[in-house]
RNA sequence: CGGGGUGUGGCGCAGUUGGUAGCGCGCAGCGUUCGGGACGCUGAGGCCGGAGGUUCGAGUCCUCUCACCCCGACCA
């Protein structure tokens, strides 16, 4: 392999992902490391991957009737304090701002982890009546957690995500509105992202400081590792309490407001690379890829520029139809170059135009994964079926990721079988609740309580470690995670 | 913060017992190519991470620093 030229090839499962990953990242060039270490600069093409998952998420949040807004980067030391558990939990990793305009704060300012304190002293102001409620604010936005090791797209000191907070007059609804925003990131994770992601409640261990129950979904990487992809947050009244989110009731009483948060962030992006990706390179799921379809004209001189005529047209034709189809009318590559350039970018369709094609009025279609290999298909009918073809290649995408999933993923009652389980992949096994029996167990094999499902039928049974009564209604997923 | 490792053109690297800095890729120009990572010729691009020292002479030896990467503790 020739320095430069090819990445690494994807590594067995058993051997750290990292090598491979970061060369995908760097090769596709989809992502610079930031002037800052552990900040990300992200290139173009990936941030359009993004913009895509935005746009859907914002289609998604109307849905909830969920509004966007924007809120300070900056926030008063004294207003994260407010919180006991949140200040506790987020202290560690918090930057503080000490010094501006040439002298030393008389308040020093912290820039923002998460926005539950600020978004929460505003809602204090703006909710007033039962009627107000529920209140559903999202912003995109930048936060900054000073994290001891940060890895590039997946744990960042700064990083780009939305936070949506609500506010819910009774427990009822917003545990309603929790499990729904859960339901909508699973949902959007398969859908959009092709990922099958395990929706569950986090352990007591796990939960985002000040929350009463955290939920998440967690991503199964090719090396068997988790991810999570999403969290949501069921804050009961500790922030309302905390920051005043008060409101007159139906009955002319004061009630405290409940309310939940839920996040998700560009590591998304690193979770769609790492979920589909292969020797070739990145494997992006349609929905998402900036580019679904290249056109790539062959041939030399007039027959060359004939194909890239007819090219151009194909693209824009495919264009009118919604399709992202993209021309790759280089003069400076080979066509075999250009083959393997876009498959590193994971584009899920190539059409290829050369003269023999342009006679019949065909175009060779291929897709980036599938054993199919290449195809002669009528133009017209490529035109046609387009999003069709590119809704089965995402249905494909997913279907391999779930039985990748399931293939890595054990229900274990034994130790020695979960030691074995989560060297690979997943564990399902009961456990006692005890955050001392987690700490053991992530001592013992790095392995951690990533949820517990909801997708499981109702079971109890002995603690895989200590053998105590399960503390849970359902296994608990244990893994190696990022 | 502990344990490993690496710093040399944009990227990946080589550089012997100290002797005036090289290769591949990429980039620019010209020509031939173009159905699976094309080739030829020409060319641009470097205080060898930094600071001290040893020496006639340091990429190379010594001391001190700084940065980055990997494994772990913290975590979306």
């Amino acid at each position: 392999m020739s320095a430069g030229k090819r990445f690494t090839a994807l590594p067995s499962p058993l051997v750290n992902m990292a090598e491979w990953y970061q060369s995908v990242l760097a090769q596709a060039k989809l992502v610079d490391h930031g002037a800052v270490k552990g900040t990300m600069v992200i290139r173009p093409y990936a941030y359009s991957m993004w913009e895509l998952l935005q746009a859907e998420l914002n289609r998604r949040f109307r849905l909830f009737g969920v509004e966007n807004a924007s809120f300070p980067s900056l926030i008063p030391q004294s207003m994260l304090d407010r919180e006991a558990e949140h200040v506790e939990g987020f202290a560690p990793e918090v930057a503080v701002v000490t010094h501006a305009g040439g002298k030393e704060l008389e308040e020093p300012l912290v820039i923002r982890p998460t926005s539950e304190t600020i978004i929460g002293h505003s809602m204090a102001k703006w909710v007033e009546s039962y009627r107000d409620l529920p209140m559903k604010l999202n912003q995109w936005a930048n936060v900054v957690r000073w994290e001891l090791r940060p890895r590039l797209l997946l744990r960042t000191i700064e990083f780009l995500w939305h936070e949506v907070h609500t506010a819910h007059a009774d427990e009822a609804d917003a545990r309603r509105e929790t499990l729904s925003a859960l339901e909508m990131y699973t949902s959007v994770a398969r859908e959009m992202a092709a990922i099958p992601v395990v929706p569950g409640e986090k352990t007591p261990g796990e939960r985002f400081p000040g929350a009463v129950c955290t939920f998440s979904i967690e991503a199964m990487m090719l090396d068997g590792k988790a991810l999570q992809a999403g969290t949501v947050h069921y804050l009961g009244t500790n922030f309302a309490e905390a920051l005043g989110i008060q409101y007159a009731s139906k009955d002319g009483g004061r009630e405290y407001a409940h309310t939940t948060s839920w996040g998700m962030s560009t590591r998304m992006l690193g979770a769609i690379i790492m979920a589909h990706g292969d020797e070739k390179g990145l494997v992006l799921p349609p929905r998402l890829a900036p580019i679904q379809v290249v056109v790539v004209p062959i041939g030399k001189g007039e027959q060359l520029d004939a194909t890239t005529d007819y090219g151009r047209e194909l693209v824009q034709k495919l264009v009118s139809k919604g399709v992202r189809a993209h021309l790759d009318d280089r003069d400076n590559l080979s066509t075999g170059s250009k083959y393997n350039y876009w498959e590193l970018r994971g584009v899920p369709v190539r059409l290829c135009v050369g003269q023999r094609e342009l006679d019949d009025g065909m175009v060779e279609l291929s897709y980036r994964i599938g054993s199919e290999g290449k195809q002669s298909v009528r133009t017209d009918e490529v035109l046609e079926q387009m999003q069709a073809l590119l809704d089965a290649y995402h249905d494909r995408l997913l279907l391999r990721a779930e039985s990748f999933r399931d293939s890595r993923t054990t229900t274990v009652d034994s130790w020695d079988d979960f030691v074995t389980a989560v060297k690979t992949g997943w564990a399902l096994a009961f456990h006692c609740g005890e955050t001392a029996c987690e700490d053991a167990i992530k001592a013992e094999t790095s392995a951690t309580p990533r949820c517990i499902s909801s997708d499981q039928s109702s079971e109890t049974g002995d603690c895989v470690l200590c053998g105590a009564p399960s503390a849970y209604n359902q296994r608990v997923i244990f893994a190696r995670a990022y």
